[in-house]
RNA sequence: GGGGAGAUACCCGAGUGGACAAAGGGAGCUGACUGUAAAUCAGCUGCGGAAUGCUUCAGAGGUUCGAAUCCUCUUCUCCCCA
């Protein structure tokens, strides 16, 4: 592979490298000094969520794995020990020390799903942010101004907007600074968001008399509302460890608009063929629903490739998954594999059982209130019948045994009864 | 150090003694339409087997027949001056 066709892979889906040409010289020169680049990417050992918005940054380490070099991962132990109170309302709370041991074995053990764990070097920033000590501390600080760091987007925002800044976290940058030049990073990774800390790293390595890093920014991935970024805490995100059908599932609940950004980060179909997929599809001469199923096999492939069975039998999830789909949503049956949910004997007390009970005991709604709207709003079905829009309605017992109950579009439990 | 403003439900935000479980918007949920897309339309969105019931407007007290609204203290934030 010549270096034309490693920085157009490597670029595939970027949202841009900073210089420019940046990335180039540093390939050209790793290529002459057989010195593999050092790629560096900072995590924040706050739960694992690894989500295909997180995968996209992964995937790309990936190839740069995959093309000779070293991937350093950054584990923010440090940072997070001091406990980082961004936000508007609520201050999050200080990790201990066991936390974020725990968080961060759990991270790595992800992490090996998608890079090559020997192309991984794992490292934590307490190891030289711990060692750092007031003066030194000072003497960091001196070499950033105020107005600089004001410079970073959010800062000047909240500013701007009265929201609180601490003090402290004018000195994220820094220290996020202080670990480029600490593993002598040659690329750092990282959402646009990131833009100011990288470029500080940039800075920081010059004025430390190091090579300066190259910024690579990888686009946030929109979650699956089709506004925000993927995260698990905004439960728009789709698990890289989740099951063939509920990755389906969601994928297929993206809005069309959505599908080549997906495309383009989440899978490794060519960008022509993706642009002939979506050309096809806005000029009528395919079903856009047909391109989508496309794109949730692809992504479906990656992480749940295709397996030789025991009895020798080729199985591959993302069809599998596929024919479920089909069967559920165009014929209407009910899923294969689908939850149970125990009703306790204490709600079943005579001849018949209030249906809301029922569905607050399958964790189908939170309140016996909520209940009672979703059945009046005709959200409830029993083995494929809606259920009488009566909150207070009764069913027989006999008829929620291993019955299938279904809540809006697309929630299904099998009632199991004592 | 001094002065001023503010904290309302998931988010933004109105409300300044009773008609307030609290306007409006966003978000979410349900239904219709569809391709489990988007857009659109309609309804719902504290708890409660439902009551002139209970808990909620930063926290704790107080005034009052009655408080999100008034008073005191506490916590947190923003702005201006130094």
């Amino acid at each position: 592979m010549d270096i034309h066709e490693k920085l157009k892979l490597l670029k595939r889906g970027t949202q841009g490298v900073v210089p420019e040409n940046g990335l180039e010289t540093k390939l050209a020169k790793s290529e002459k000094t057989g010195k593999p680049l050092r790629i560096k990417l900072g995590l924040d050992p706050t739960a694992p969520d690894i989500h295909l918005g997180f995968a996209v940054v992964l995937r790309k380490l990936r190839q740069f794995q995959d093309l000779g070099h070293q991937v350093v991962i950054i584990i923010g132990d440090y940072t997070a020990l001091i406990g980082d109170p961004s936000g508007r309302s609520a201050t999050r709370p200080m990790l201990s020390a066991e936390e974020i041991k725990n968080n961060a074995e759990t991270y790595v053990s992800q992490l090996s799903r998608i890079l090559d764990r020997d192309k991984t070097e794992v490292r934590f920033n307490g190891e030289w942010l711990g060692k750092l000590d007031f003066a030194s501390l000072v003497q960091l600080a001196s070499k950033f101004t105020v107005a600089r760091i004001m410079e970073r987007e959010d800062f000047a925002r909240r500013f701007g907007e009265r929201q609180p800044i601490s003090l402290h976290e004018l000195l994220y940058p820094l220290a996020q600074a202080l670990d480029s030049v600490a593993i002598e990073a040659d690329v750092e990774m990282g959402g646009q968001d990131q833009t100011f800390n990288i470029l500080a790293g940039r800075d920081l390595q010059e004025k430390e008399g190091q090579e300066p890093q190259i910024a690579l920014f990888m686009p946030l991935l929109v979650g699956l509302d089709g506004v925000k970024k993927m995260s698990k805490s905004l439960g728009n995100y789709v698990g890289i460890a989740e099951t063939p059908d509920v990755m389906y599932g969601k994928l297929m609940s993206i809005s069309d608009a959505m599908m080549r950004d997906y495309f383009v980060l989440c899978t490794d179909v060519a960008l022509e063929e993706i642009d002939l997929l979506l050309a096809d599809s806005e000029a009528g001469r395919s079903n856009p629903k047909d391109v989508k199923r496309r794109l949730a096999r692809e992504i479906i492939d990656i992480y749940h490739p295709p397996f030789v069975s025991e009895d020798s039998a080729t199985i591959i999830p993302s069809a599998v998954a596929d024919a479920e789909w089909a069967r559920i949503h165009s014929a209407g049956e009910v899923p294969v594999d689908l939850p149970d949910a125990i009703i306790g004997s204490d709600l079943i007390t005579g001849e018949t059982v209030w249906i809301c009970r029922v569905l607050t005991a399958a964790g189908m709604a939170k309140s016996n209130g909520e209940a009672q709207r979703l059945v009046q709003q005709g959200g409830v079905s029993l083995n494929g019948v809606k259920v009488a829009l009566d909150p207070k309605a009764q069913i027989p017992v006999d008829d929620l045994r291993d019955a299938v109950l279904k809540v809006g579009a697309r929630r299904f439990a099998r009632l199991r009864l004592p």
